[in-house]
DNA sequence: AAAAATAGTGCAACACTGTTGCATATTTAA
DNA sequence: TTAAATATGCAACAGTGTTGCACTATTTTT
């Protein structure tokens, strides 16, 4: 199961790991430091929290999303990512109606028109709209 | 000068207001609430800087774009923006060297595949990277 | 199996961003 | 020039995220 994980990252199997990384497993959605805080079933320090997912962040476990309201939310890495490189350059999506944010992991952004001087490393995309569930007709 | 665009978006002509647009006329990059309040000559209630720049926000004088850091940064609407509507869907750029953002007003955000079930309002597009400024050769 | 080294957790404290309510001050329109 | 409307400053607060340090748990070494 989700030990694997842990070993092939070099991360101590622990309780907050586990659980943490089953929220993440179980959600379709990305998920914020206060999510993780309501999803865990035991409690957990809130610091220890906000190391957990950056430890899952710098091995590439999960990857950070950033919506429009500054906080940073986070989704598991679909392809094989490490602490060397990142491979997720999908959209993501969020609904502005219920918030949720959502990785459009098969949408691949978009290749831009070459900048003269400017050097680029990475790529956000951030659609924002109506989510099919939240949709009034 | 200034005072017009404050006469066309009924707000009135205050010290402050006069200043912290000042301050975006006279950048050329995305300014954080911090920011202004260090380039502001006059000192300013915090709260009331705060106040200024979601005044702005709200009548089509500036947009927010997010940055990776969560900090919510502004900048000049180039085109009539106002109260109903905004026009700004362009690129910006974020140099991960000396963390300035930069608007490219001339390159917009490229067409998206449609999305079933989706709708779309805006699109957010951050590219992260070096600045000419920045590079090492 | 015990000791040493390493890694993870919890707690206290802090910094920063952003908001709200309310009293006071300033603009603008009448 | 007064009244109404709007803007500002202050105090207080909530939320997000970080750091340092002591303590605990897990590995590795002997």
């Amino acid at each position: 199961m989700t030990d694997n994980i842990f070993k092939k990252h070099n991360l101590r199997i622990t309780d907050i790991r586990k659980e943490v990384l089953d929220c993440f497993v179980q959600s379709d959605i990305a998920l914020s430091h206060s999510d993780i805080e309501l999803l865990l079933f035991k409690e957990y320090d809130r610091v220890t929290i906000y190391r957990t997912l950056n430890s899952f962040l710098e091995k590439g476990i999960l990857h950070k999303v950033f919506d429009d309201s500054g906080v940073a939310k986070f989704a598991l890495c679909k392809y094989d990512c490490n602490e060397h490189q990142h491979n997720d350059n999908h959209v993501h999506f969020k609904c502005e109606v219920c918030s949720k944010v959502i990785c459009f992991h098969d949408m691949q952004i978009p290749h831009l028109p070459v900048l003269k001087g400017f050097s680029i490393h990475h790529i956000n995309l951030l659609v924002q709209g109506v989510c099919p569930e939240c949709q009034v007709q």
